[in-house]
RNA sequence: UGACCUAUGGUGUAAUUGGCAACACGUCUGAUUUUGGUUCAGAAGAGUUCAGGUUCGAGCCCUGAUAGGUCAACCA
């Protein structure tokens, strides 16, 4: 496939997502002017991973596709959990995936004024009242979905009474916990989020923007909405998880809106990944118990690790297009990651040779100290990528895999009186080799070449079976190289429990490879370089190694049909 | 026991709004290939959770089941 080919099928995708849709009924009908505003609006407790990448093209997606904007807004209503590290990397992760929310920066906590100030016009109303019960009070008295609440001895406030107490709050007179704000809603709602919701509490930690100048902070539902409202966000899209919030949400848009305008919760499928764990809580876990090297390491799912890791933006937005938005709680394989993944590399990546387990071959008819340099093509895909010259000489080293003392049927690699390409170079036939008495081991493959099969020669007609990549002994660069098997957890986050959960960590998902060989050229290679190592994968140079020699994290292997065949 | 949401090949999504169920991934064949990659050609695989109803005609509308999910944080 080109790049041609990649944009006709974008072009020819036919789906349009419902939301697409609802917001085009929306233009349709006038609603807000025509306007289109999204946000997408991260709580700064951890850092993004590929499930926020999902929303972040909806969100910029949208606003693009329907020639609005969309903010950037950090929803940052508890300090208790929240940090500046985290705002750092949330805008470094956006901008990496190519989305820009220009001037539009904002904070939830740019709003707590007016927040408070809308609080205190709903006590006025006799919509809010300060509520004195204890936290395990006020949840027994909420009933169960099945069953209505019951009202609190403190519904009915004076007004007044409720001003001064949620003041007195706010200058810290109160200990955390002791009283809250709740709106007066409806006790015997069938909606337990509009049982009387709590929507201010007391937090004395200081906050990472706004310091220590507010005691009282409010509640996820009372300061989304209106911080959408206050943005002129005409729609909020979210995860579905917050479909029964969309009452509370108008509720609290009815009491607030001046004129027609007023935002939108549209809500969408979170995405779910097989083998792969999202929740920030157990990401966060495992950064904090050392089970990671940090939020980057490239086990993560996050966009920092996939990153390192050597996953393009393209490709992560390639794969958020093919899985589209709906309303089932729908569990994405993989494979589609990395064929998303495997599609962009193959076109972008120079080919490189590299030896994960090396095997020395010896080529006992090529003159002893020659050296000649062989052309090879960097990317078939593309010629703009050019050639490099690559050094070959009477030692050189294959892959372990890719000889076999006693082969099976279709085996079209080495092995004893077996002819095979190494490629750019000669055809080699097998003639003998070493094996250790002890363990069996193979030590040396003896080989001679024919001179007159040099690629691009006049004798270069002759076809073999097979082809091996190759790096010469002498002029090889020592590497290590980590390859990563599926990106965490052995099983689907379906049946994950939760308790024990540590325990589904792959075993496998890191290998450490050392004293792998790779070609010369890649001296210059420079940290987060992606290549295609022949027939082994994608590669990409980490950045975070104490080692001289280069490191390399495995992208994504290649679709390897050989080990389906022995298998 | 309640409210809300959802149900289409193995997986994820489509179906011009009521007109022969299509696409992608995956799987399997074959061809080309100096990567067992890529590319190309082709195949198998669902009759749309079930039962009724409306209609000339239903994946789509109606009714009722069934299954799964969400909701009872001073988290977001």
């Amino acid at each position: 496939m080109n790049a041609d080919n990649l944009k006709e099928k974008e072009e020819s995708r036919p789906s349009i997502s419902f939301i697409e849709q609802f917001i085009a009924e929306d233009i349709k009908e006038g609603k807000n002017g025509g306007a289109i505003v999204t946000r997408f609006p991260p709580e700064p407790n951890g850092y993004l991973h590929i499930g926020h990448a999902k929303a972040i093209c909806l969100d910029f997606g949208m606003a693009n596709k329907f020639g609005g904007k969309c903010n950037l807004r950090f929803d940052d209503t508890n300090p208790v959990k929240e940090d500046v590290e985290y705002v750092d990397s949330i805008k470094e992760d956006i901008r990496w995936l190519g989305f820009d929310w220009d001037e539009r920066e904002f904070y939830a906590s740019d709003y707590f004024g007016k927040l408070y100030n809308f609080a205190c016009d709903l006590i006025k109303k006799g919509f809010a009242y300060v509520d004195d019960q204890s936290a395990e009070l006020i949840s027994t008295q909420k009933g169960t979905p099945s069953q209505p609440g019951t009202e609190s001895p403190f519904r009915n406030r004076r007004v007044e009474e409720n001003i001064d107490l949620f003041e007195r709050m706010n200058k810290g007179e109160f200990d955390e916990g002791s009283r809250v704000l709740r709106a007066k809603v409806d006790m015997t709602s069938s909606n337990m989020h509009m049982r009387d919701p709590i929507i201010y509490r007391i937090i004395k930690s200081p906050h990472h923007r706004t310091g220590s100048i507010w005691m009282v902070y409010p509640m996820y539902d009372f300061a989304h909405g209106q911080s959408d409202y206050f943005e002129g966000v005409t729609h909020s899209l979210c995860t579905l998880e917050f479909e029964v919030h969309r009452p509370l949400y108008d509720w609290f848009i009815d009491r607030l809106k001046k004129d027609d305008y007023r935002p939108r919760q549209i809500e969408f499928n979170r995405l779910n990944l097989t083998y792969t764990m999202m929740s920030k809580r157990k990401l966060l876990e495992l950064v904090r118990k050392n089970r990671v090297k940090g939020w980057d390491d490239p086990r993560m799912p996050t966009l920092c690790g996939l990153r390192r890791r050597g996953y393009t933006p393209e490709a992560i937005k390639r794969f958020v297009d093919l899985i589209g938005y709906t309303k089932v709680e729908a569990i994405n394989d993989v494979s589609l990651l990395e064929h998303a993944v495997r599609e962009d590399l193959n076109l972008k990546t120079a080919r490189v040779f590299g030896v994960l387990n090396p095997l020395k071959v010896i080529i006992t008819n090529y003159p002893e100290g020659q050296v000649e340099n062989v052309e090879l093509v960097n990317n078939p895909e593309d010629e703009n990528m050019g050639k490099r010259m690559v050094p070959f000489s009477r030692e050189v080293y294959i892959e372990q895999d890719d000889f076999m003392e006693t082969p099976p049927n279709k085996f079209f690699r080495l092995a004893p009186g077996m002819e095979v390409r190494l490629k750019g170079a000669y055809i080699i036939k097998c003639e003998g080799f070493k094996k250790n008495d002890k363990t069996g081991a193979i030590e040396e493959v003896y080989c001679t070449y024919d001179a007159d099969t040099k690629s691009g020669g006049n004798m270069s007609e002759k076809k073999v079976k097979g082809t091996l990549h190759w790096v010469s002994s002498a002029h090889a660069i020592d590497a290590e190289v980590r390859l990563y098997d599926r990106l965490f957890i052995n099983e689907d986050p379906a049946g994950e429990k939760d308790d024990d959960w540590l325990n589904f960590l792959n075993p496998d998902s890191l290998k450490i490879l050392t004293g792998c060989k790779v070609e010369p050229s890649l001296r210059s290679a420079k940290p987060l370089d992606k290549f295609q190592f022949q027939r082994l994968g994608y590669f990409c140079v980490d950045y975070d190694s104490n080692e001289p020699n280069l490191v390399f994290n495995r992208t994504v292997s290649l679709k390897d049909t050989w080990s389906k065949i022995n298998r």
